[in-house]
Formats: structure tokens, C-alpha cells, sequence
DNA sequence: AAGTGGCTCAACCGCCGCGGG
DNA sequence: ACCCGCGGCGGTTGAGCCACT
């Protein structure tokens, strides 16, 4: 509403770098965050002596240089559940990604769109049955839309390349999903009964339209779950693992400088 | 072997919300 | 109350890779 036009984060654009980052910006970035923090995005590429607008810095850190972020493919686990709070959220990606550790609103938000296009595509080919990836009878026939196949869990190789196909994740998808908040309600005591119980009353009560949930609840035709708000504050710690230094600060030195080393040779910058 | 089209994913762009002055 | 800067978010782009012909 008649906001001011604002400034271009980066002035000097003619000055600065764009595109892919080299190994050599990486590791002063790496470097200068690991020293100082990011307290202040903007003055940072100043400061680490990069050619690059703050912005850029912060992505780059964000999408693939921070300690915590998970490279490689998505489980099917990480799949079902992408779809699930997809569902419910639409793209609020960064939502979506705080319910996966360790992936960026990015890389899944990439991962949707690969999905998505083939699901338009398929939609237009074949007639529209129920897309609801629950429907576990979707046939796997081949390419159908279900194909969600931004998954490679195919007999890794680690091929730097995934070979998207076609993957009968949907006919396990209930399995799955079950099996994963079982796994999450194990290992972080978060989830419990009484809040699946309490959401199941509640989801009658619901409708399908994803405005203004509450954030923490995510809902499913089949089973809702409350996601208590100790899950998401742990998942905050998670990401931001640059404001929990002063809580066991000696720990993340060393965990930063490991991970550090690794890039390096990732990087092909140790000598 | 070369050409081509499709796919993937890192990065950019522009808008928005929040908070400080 | 208003202005402004910053961080964050979601949409989009395009270079590079791969598979197919």
C-alpha cells in the first residue's frame, strides 16, 4: 500500500560479482562467518572482502554453506512429508523447510516445482483421479503423476546427477508417513497421543482452505498431528546454530572447523 | 561423435513485514 | 505516525549437465 520504492540492496551493481560462487568466495565467507557471525548481512561482504551483495552472501550461506544444511537426496520420508505439509501450506516454503531439518526453502521449493511440472503434465494427459498422494491404489503406472519421483533413493550411487524416476513412492506413502512421526515422536518425545487424539476432534471443525493455520498443527485427510511448540523452537536451534555458540560454544568451534575442513576438500582448496 | 532438448539446481529479483529512529 | 533499512520469502531464470536421437 503505497510503500516507499525501496533501494536496491546491492548500489554498485556494475562492482560486484554475480552468478556461481568459486571456491575462494566460499571459503571467505565461511571464514569470516565462522570468526564474526552474520550479525549485520549488508556490511558483511565489506567486511570478508567479497565482491557480493549481502543478499547474495546470506543465500549462499543459507542454501549451502551453513554447518547444519543436508546435501544430497531426499528420502521418501522427506518426499511424503514435503507433500503433506504442501497440502496444507501451499508454498510457504520456508515453513515447510523448518519441518525439515537441514533442508532449505530452495532446494525444497525446487523440488516441488520438478514435482509440480510433471504433475500439470500428467493432469493434462491422463484424466484427473483424486491427486491425493494418500490414495494409495495410484496406479504406478509408469510416469503417472504420482511419479514424485524428485527422489533418488535408486540404489545410490551418488551420482551428482538424480535420476528422477518414476518411483512407487505413493503406494508406501501412508507407511512411510507413519513410520516417520513415529520416528520423530521417538527421538524428540514431542508428539504425543493426546495431541494426535485432540486434532482429530478439532479437524472436523476444519476446512481444507490453508489460511492462517496454526503453524504448528499440520493437517491430513487421514490423521492430523499438533506439533508441539518445543519441536519447532528445537528446529529453530537447528538452523540457527550461529545464536546457540555462547551455549556450548567450545562444541561448535570444533563441529564449525571440521565442517569447515570439509568444505575445503569439497572445495578443492586444501592444499 | 555431434546435435539437441529436457532437467536440475544455484542464484537472482523484487516484494513484504518488522523494527528502530 | 511516518520513514527507512534490513532480513526474509517466494517466484523466476539460466548455465550446466545428461540422455536421447
Amino acid at each position: 500500500m503505497g510503500r516507499m520504492r525501496r533501494r536496491e540492496c546491492c548500489e554498485k551493481d556494475g562492482e560486484l560479482n554475480k552468478g556461481l560462487w568459486t571456491p575462494e568466495e566460499d571459503k571467505k565467507l565461511i571464514q569470516h562467518i565462522e570468526k564474526h557471525g552474520h550479525a549485520n548481512w549488508r556490511a558483511l561482504p565489506k567486511l570478508a572482502g567479497l565482491s557480493r551483495c549481502g543478499k547474495s552472501c546470506r543465500l549462499r550461506w543459507i542454501n549451502y554453506l551453513r554447518p547444519d544444511v543436508k546435501r544430497g537426496n531426499f528420502t521418501k520420508e522427506e518426499e511424503n512429508m514435503i507433500i503433506k505439509l504442501h497440502q496444507s501450506w501451499g508454498n510457504k516454503w520456508s515453513k515447510i523447510a523448518s519441518c525439515l531439518p537441514g533442508r532449505t526453502d530452495n532446494e525444497i521449493k525446487n523440488i516441488w516445482n520438478i514435482y509440480l511440472k510433471k504433475q500439470i503434465q500428467n493432469k493434462s494427459t491422463n484424466p484427473p483421479n483424486d491427486q491425493t498422494p494418500t490414495s494409495s491404489s495410484s496406479s504406478s503406472s509408469s510416469s503417472s503423476m504420482n511419479s514424485c519421483a524428485f527422489n533418488n533413493q535408486n540404489e545410490g550411487d551418488g551420482t551428482s546427477k538424480q535420476n528422477h524416476e518414476p518411483s512407487n513412492n505413493i503406494d508406501l506413502f501412508d507407511d512411510l508417513e507413519v513410520e516417520h512421526w513415529l520416528m520423530l515422536e521417538e527421538s524428540h518425545g514431542l508428539i504425543n497421543n493426546e495431541n494426535i487424539e485432540n486434532n482429530n476432534n478439532n479437524n472436523n471443525n476444519k476446512e481444507g482452505d490453508d489460511d492462517e493455520e496454526d503453524p504448528t498443527k499440520f493437517i491430513d485427510d487421514e490423521m492430523d498431528y499438533q506439533i508441539e511448540p518445543e519441536f519447532w523452537s528445537l528446529i529453530d536451534d537447528q538452523t540457527c546454530f550461529n545464536e546457540t555458540i555462547s551455549q556450548d560454544e567450545s562444541r561448535t568451534m570444533v563441529e564449525n572447523k571440521s565442517w569447515l575442513a570439509y568444505l575445503e576438500e569439497e572445495l578443492g582448496l586444501k592444499e
